[in-house]
Formats: C-alpha cells, structure tokens, sequence
DNA sequence: ACAAGAACAGTAATCATTATTAATTATGGA
DNA sequence: TCCATAATTAATAATGATTACTGTTCTTGT
C-alpha cells in the first residue's frame, strides 16, 4: 500500500521552485521557469508533480485563478489576498484574521472540518495606481 | 457607456434557477436543470447570461471544485463548507467565523479590499458516513 | 407591423489539465 | 559493475470546461 519513491532531479527542482517562489505559481509559471536548466522538461510531468506534492500535503493549492490553478509551497494556514484585476496573490499574515473556533461547526453540521481558507478579493497596489489616475 | 438590457424567459429562468436552489450549482446543473422546460436551451446561453450575473453582482461564484465553477445566489457574505470527497458545498452560518477588521490590512499593504471569503474543507456527513464503516 | 439592436442555438475553437505509451532512469541485488 | 525491475519521464493525444463565432430569432420603441 505504501507508496515507493524513487528519486528524480526535475521533481526536486520543481519542488525547490515553489517552496522558493512567494508569487503562488501555476503549473506553466514552474514549468517555464524550469524549461532554461532543463531542457527537456514536460509539461505533463510538472503537473504530475505538483498534483502528487499537494496529495503529499507537502505544498498546497489557493484555488483556482482565472481558470489556472495556484501553488504555495507554505504549507502554515495563512490568508491570501487575491487581485482581481490582475490574478495576482499575496500573503496576509494570519495575525490579522482571525476565526472563531469550528468546533461547534462541525458538531452541529456533523461534518469534519480539515482546514479553513480565508481569501481576499480587492485590488492589489499595483493595479489601484493604474486605475487610479492621480 | 449604460448596458441595454432586454427582457429573455431564459434569462430569467436561469436566474430563478440558481436564487432558489442552495446546493450552490454549476453551470452545466443549471442547464440540466431547465432543459426539460426549456428543449431548446444552450449551453452556451447559461454560461454567457451566469458571467453577467456574476458581474451584475446579482449572483456570486463559490469558486472552483473539481474544475468547475460554483455559482450562489446569496449574495450575502456567509461562509462555505466545501466535500473534498464529493464536492458539496453547504452554507455555514457566519455566525460561526469571524474576522478581525481589515482595514488594517488594506492600510499596511495599499490594497484595496472588496470581500473577504471564508471556505471551510472537509468531508460532510454523507461522505463520513461512507468512509466510517462503524 | 417594422427597424435596430439584444439574445439566442448550434457549433467550433480554446485552454488547462489528464491520460497514454514507449523510452529513460533510478535502485537494489548478484 | 552489470542486470532486472519498477519508477519516472517526454511527447503526444485526449478530455472537459468554458468561450467565441455566426446566422437566426426575440424585444423594444416607434
């Protein structure tokens, strides 16, 4: 049942990608990324990877933005804020949000609660200035 | 610069679809949905009239699960409950979840913040029923 | 009823992601 | 070191959701 691993340089590097990228990458972002030093990298195989890391538990998904699907090597519960101009996403520190317990949630939906994701919708600084002409 | 806007039962039909249903549906249940009342309804008519309602503000999007996106007919912020097993989404009063303010947090990273969205993930009672054999 | 524009059905095209398959590579033992 | 086996991969095809396109059909104001 257990699973038997064997070792790839292009999975450690696209591991290292992400655990070293704060942007929240795509599939294609880690995959351009890697092509220059790997030449012969799939596609396929960074979307294999990436899918087997997040079953792992060893990176997690922000959802999906824009129809992509968004990587975070931080696997710490944290907020993201996310710019719905331009798709980007950003870390908020968890000192600013803060839930109430889920205990009761889950007694009284008798549902078992494995995680709680708080995103932002907004507008990043970025695009506030492009918008914002003066 | 104002949107011309001209009366369609379907558009209406589809509208009423999702204000009336709370199993936060896709576009394709949608269609589903009203073909039977409406034989000659397109798929492509639930997607194009479910994107203007999303940016009228008059419905909102869940978000993405299992690559497809779920539309709800509340608009009032309230938090979701969301199956890693079968995907249901159930609403969870907001009594339940609170957030500091985050005016803080617009003001520290020059962001603008438009909505704040709470998912909570786990699996719902059917699910564990099914995964607990006793 | 008529003209102008809005909405539509039907279908083709797009885009992200997943599956397939044959070739390459890692691993553990002789 | 050489080999056998299984894991991993590249390349490509296939899938599935969503969007774009085109010609037709409604809506609305006159």
């Amino acid at each position: 049942m257990e699973r038997k691993q064997n070792y790839s340089r292009k999975r450690e590097a696209i591991l290292n990608a992400i655990k070293t990228t704060t942007i929240h990458p795509t599939a294609e972002w880690v995959y351009q990324t890697l092509k220059p030093d790997y030449p012969d990298l799939s596609l396929g195989t960074v979307y294999r990877n990436l899918s087997q890391f997040k079953n792992d538990g060893v990176i997690i998904s922000v959802g999906t933005v824009n129809g992509q699907e968004r990587f975070d090597g931080n696997t710490k519960p944290h907020t993201h804020f996310i710019c719905s101009s331009c798709g980007s996403v950003i870390d908020i520190p968890d000192e600013f949000v803060s839930l109430k317990t889920n205990d009761d949630i889950a007694q009284k939906y008798h549902i078992l609660v494995d995680s709680v994701d708080v995103q932002l919708h907004g507008l990043c600084s970025q695009c506030l200035q492009r918008h914002t002409p003066l």
